[in-house]
DNA sequence: TTAGGGTTAG
C-alpha cells in the first residue's frame, strides 16, 4: 500500500486517476522499487513510447507487478497505430498472467485490436474465453465478422447474443445489417430495429439504405430515405449511391440536386456516386462538368477511377488517357479500367500495351484486368495473342481462368471462324457450360452460318433461360438466313406461347446536358416531324454516294427491331438525324443504345460520318464504335 | 471505456 500511495504522488495529476488499481505485491521488490517501475510504465505509455513501455512491461513481469487497465488500454492503443503484432502479443499476454483477472473493457480492448491486425481466430479465442460478455464484445465480433463477410457467422452470434440476453444497440445493428443474407431476415431484423427505438440512428439508417440497396429494393430504401427527420451527409451519400449501383442514374442524379439544394457540399462519395450516374447514361457533358469538382480531391484514388471509367465509358478516350497519365496513384482498379476502356473502345493492340505496362509497373492483374485483356483479343481477331494470355494467367498470375473467361476465349475463337476449337474447349471446360459460354458460341454461329451448332447452342441457352428473348431472335434470325421460314414461325410461336417479349430498340442521345430518346416507331419526340424530314433528306444523300440499305439485317437484327419496314427508322439513325440538327458542326454525336448496332445502322452511321463531315459515337452495351471519315474504330468486326 | 456509416473496374 505504501508503494501505491507514493506511485500516485510521483505520478503528474492527470495520470494519478488512473492507477485506483491495486498491483499484485512484488515478490522481489529488492532492486527494482515497483512504485518506480509503475510509474515509468505508466507514463511510457501515455508517451506512446512502446519499446521502453515492453521494456518495462518486461521488468514488471519479472516482478508480478500489473498495472491499471486503462493504461493497458493506451498500450493497446499504440500497438495499434504501429501495427505491432509482436509487442500486442506480449501486452495480452502480460494482461492475463499472474492470475489477474482483466476488466471487460480491456479484454474487448484487446479483442478489437486482434480483429484489427486480422486475427480473427484469435479475437474468436479471447472472446470465447470471456466469463462476461457485454454488449461492445458481442458487437466487435458480429462487426469482424460482416466487415470480412463472413456473414453466417455475424449472424449465427447475433442469435446467440441474444439468447445469452445481452440487448443489441445501434452500432450491433449497423454491424449485422452488412451481414443480411435474405430479404426476409432483413425485414425481422429492421422490425427489431423499429421496435428498439433505434431506427432514427444515422448509422442505422445509412446501413439500412445500403443493404436494401444491395438487394435492389429502392423503394424500400427511399423509405427508410424519406423517414429522416435532421440531414446526414453520409446518408444523402448512401442513398444516391443505392441508385447509382442499381444502375438509376436520373434518380441518383435528381436526388444529388436535392442534397445541394438542401445545403449539404458534394464529397468524395457523392462525386463517384454521381460520375457512376453519368457513366451509365453517357452523359459526357455532365461528368465533365463533376471532374471539375473532383479536381478538389485532386489524388483521390477510389475518384480518380470512376472519372477514368465515366470518359471511358462516354467514348472519351483523350480525356480517359489524360486523367490515366496524371494519376499519381494507380491500383489494379485504375490499369483495369483503361485496358477495357481501350478494348471496347477500339483500341486493342494499345489495351494490350497498356497491361505490359501494367505488368511493368509491379500492378498485379486480377480476374478482371485478364477478362479485358481477353476481350482485347477476341475484338481485334488475335487469336494467338489470346491463347497466350489464357493460358498465362494460370500459369503466371495463378488465376484461375472462370466461365467468362471461357465465354471470352469462345468469341475470340468463333469470331475467327474457329468453331471447332471453340466447342474443344468447351468439351475441356472443367465447369458446366451455361449461357456465358453458348451465347458467343451461337453468335459466331450466325457470322459463320453454322446452322447445326446454332440450333444446338441456341437450345442450350433456351434450356437454362426459357424467357431470354435475344436467343429466340438469334435463332430465328440464323433460321430466315437459310430460308428455312417454318422453323422461324416455330421459334416465334414458342415466343408467343412463353409470353417473351423483346425489348423494343433505343437509343439516347445528349444534347446541351439534356438526354433525348429515341425508341423505335415511337413519334413522341416533340420535333419528330423535323427529325424525320433531317433522316429522309439524309438518306437521300447517302443514296447519292451509294449506300443501299441493307434488308438482309432485317432478317438477321439481333435483338429486336424486325420489321422490315422498320430498318430506315431505327432508333440509332433517329438519334443521329437529331444530333446532327442540333449539335453545332464539329461537335461529335454521341449516342447510347440498350441493344447492338444493327448492321445496316453501322454502315449508315459510316457514311454520315463522311458525308457531314461530322464524329458520330455510338455506345452498345457491349462495346463502343466511333465513327469518322467512313471507318468505324471496331473495324466492323462486332 | 471498448464496437457502427457512404465511393471505383468485367
Amino acid at each position: 500500500m505504501k508503494a501505491i500511495s507514493k506511485l500516485k504522488w510521483m505520478m503528474p495529476p492527470s495520470l494519478s486517476r488512473h492507477c485506483s488499481h491495486t498491483p499484485i505485491a512484488s515478490r522481489n521488490a529488492a532492486n527494482h522499487p515497483p512504485s518506480s517501475l509503475l510509474d515509468d510504465f505508466t507514463r511510457f505509455c501515455y508517451q506512446r513510447d512502446l519499446p521502453r513501455a515492453i521494456r518495462a512491461m518486461d521488468a514488471m513481469q519479472r516482478l508480478g507487478l500489473q498495472a491499471d487497465a486503462v493504461t493497458y488500454s493506451e498500450l493497446i492503443k499504440c500497438c495499434l497505430s504501429r501495427r505491432a503484432i509482436a509487442e500486442a502479443k506480449l501486452v495480452r499476454n502480460h494482461i492475463f498472467s499472474g492470475g489477474y483477472d482483466p476488466k471487460t473493457f480491456l479484454v474487448n480492448n484487446l479483442i478489437n485490436m486482434y480483429v484489427k491486425f486480422n486475427l480473427l481466430e484469435e479475437a474468436q479465442a479471447l472472446f470465447d474465453q470471456m466469463p462476461v460478455r457485454n454488449v461492445v464484445s458481442w458487437t466487435t465480433m458480429i462487426s469482424a465478422y460482416s466487415n470480412v463477410k463472413l456473414n453466417d457467422k455475424a449472424l449465427d452470434l447475433m442469435v446467440l447474443m441474444l439468447r445469452d440476453g445481452v440487448r443489441p444497440n445501434m452500432f450491433t445493428y449497423s454491424s449485422v445489417l452488412r451481414a443480411c443474407d435474405s430479404l426476409v431476415s432483413l425485414g425481422q431484423l429492421h422490425c427489431s430495429i423499429i421496435k428498439a427505438g433505434l431506427d432514427s440512428d444515422v448509422f442505422v439508417r445509412s446501413a439500412l439504405i445500403d443493404i436494401y440497396a444491395k438487394w435492389g429494393e429502392l423503394r424500400c430504401a427511399l423509405c427508410v430515405f424519406g423517414e429522416m427527420v435532421t440531414g446526414d451527409s453520409v446518408v444523402w451519400n448512401s442513398i444516391i449511391g443505392a441508385f447509382a449501383q442499381n444502375n438509376d442514374g436520373d434518380g441518383a442524379l435528381n436526388l444529388f440536386k436535392r442534397m445541394k439544394r438542401a445545403g449539404f457540399q458534394a464529397d468524395q462519395p457523392t462525386l463517384t456516386s454521381v460520375l457512376r450516374a453519368c457513366t451509365g447514361l453517357a452523359l459526357l457533358e455532365l461528368g465533365a462538368q463533376v471532374h471539375v469538382h473532383v479536381l478538389k480531391y485532386d489524388q483521390d484514388l477510389i475518384l480518380n477511377n470512376a472519372l477514368l471509367d465515366m470518359y471511358c465509358k462516354c467514348g472519351s478516350l483523350e480525356d480517359a488517357k489524360s486523367v490515366f497519365d496524371r494519376m499519381v496513384e494507380k491500383d489494379v482498379i485504375s490499369w483495369s479500367t483503361m485496358i477495357a476502356g481501350l478494348a471496347q473502345n477500339g483500341y486493342s493492340r494499345e489495351a494490350l500495351k497498356l497491361f505490359e505496362l501494367m505488368k511493368v509497373s509491379g500492378t498485379k492483374p486480377n480476374y478482371i484486368t485478364i477478362l479485358g485483356v481477353l476481350f482485347a483479343c477476341s475484338h481485334a481477331g488475335l487469336v494467338e495473342d489470346g491463347w497466350y494470355h489464357f493460358r498465362s494467367m494460370k500459369n503466371v498470375y495463378g488465376i484461375d481462368p472462370g466461365r467468362e473467361h471461357y465465354g471470352c476465349m469462345i468469341d475470340l475463337l468463333g469470331r475467327a471462324g474457329k468453331l471447332d476449337e471453340a466447342i474443344r474447349l468447351i468439351e475441356e471446360m472443367e465447369y458446366e457450360p451455361d449461357a456465358i459460354i453458348w451465347r458467343p458460341l451461337l453468335d459466331a454461329c450466325r457470322v459463320h452460318r453454322n446452322m447445326d451448332v446454332a440450333e444446338y447452342a441456341a437450345k442450350q441457352v433456351l434450356n437454362l433461360d426459357p424467357e431470354d428473348a435475344g436467343t429466340y431472335i438469334l435463332l430465328s434470325n440464323i433460321y430466315a438466313n437459310s430460308q428455312r421460314w417454318e422453323d422461324v414461325a416455330v421459334v416465334r410461336k414458342n415466343m408467343r406461347e412463353r409470353g417473351v417479349r423483346k425489348e423494343p430498340g433505343c437509343s439516347w442521345v445528349e444534347v446541351t446536358k439534356q438526354i433525348h430518346a429515341f425508341i423505335l416507331g415511337d413519334s413522341s419526340h416533340p420535333q419528330i416531324v423535323e427529325i424525320n424530314r433531317q433522316l429522309n433528306l439524309l438518306i437521300h444523300k447517302l443514296r447519292e454516294v451509294g449506300y443501299v440499305p441493307d434488308t438482309s439485317f432485317v432478317l438477321r437484327d439481333l435483338e429486336g427491331e424486325q420489321k422490315e419496314d422498320s430498318i430506315r427508322y431505327h432508333s440509332e439513325k433517329l438519334a443521329i438525324a437529331f444530333g446532327l440538327m442540333s449539335l453545332s458542326k464539329g461537335k461529335t454525336i454521341r449516342i447510347r443504345k440498350n441493344l447492338r448496332i444493327c448492321g445496316d445502322c453501322h454502315i449508315f452511321a459510316k457514311l454520315t460520318a463522311k458525308v457531314e463531315n461530322r464524329n458520330i459515337v455510338i455506345r452498345d452495351p457491349i462495346r463502343y464504335h466511333h465513327f469518322q471519315d467512313g471507318i468505324c474504330s471496331c473495324g466492323d468486326y462486332w
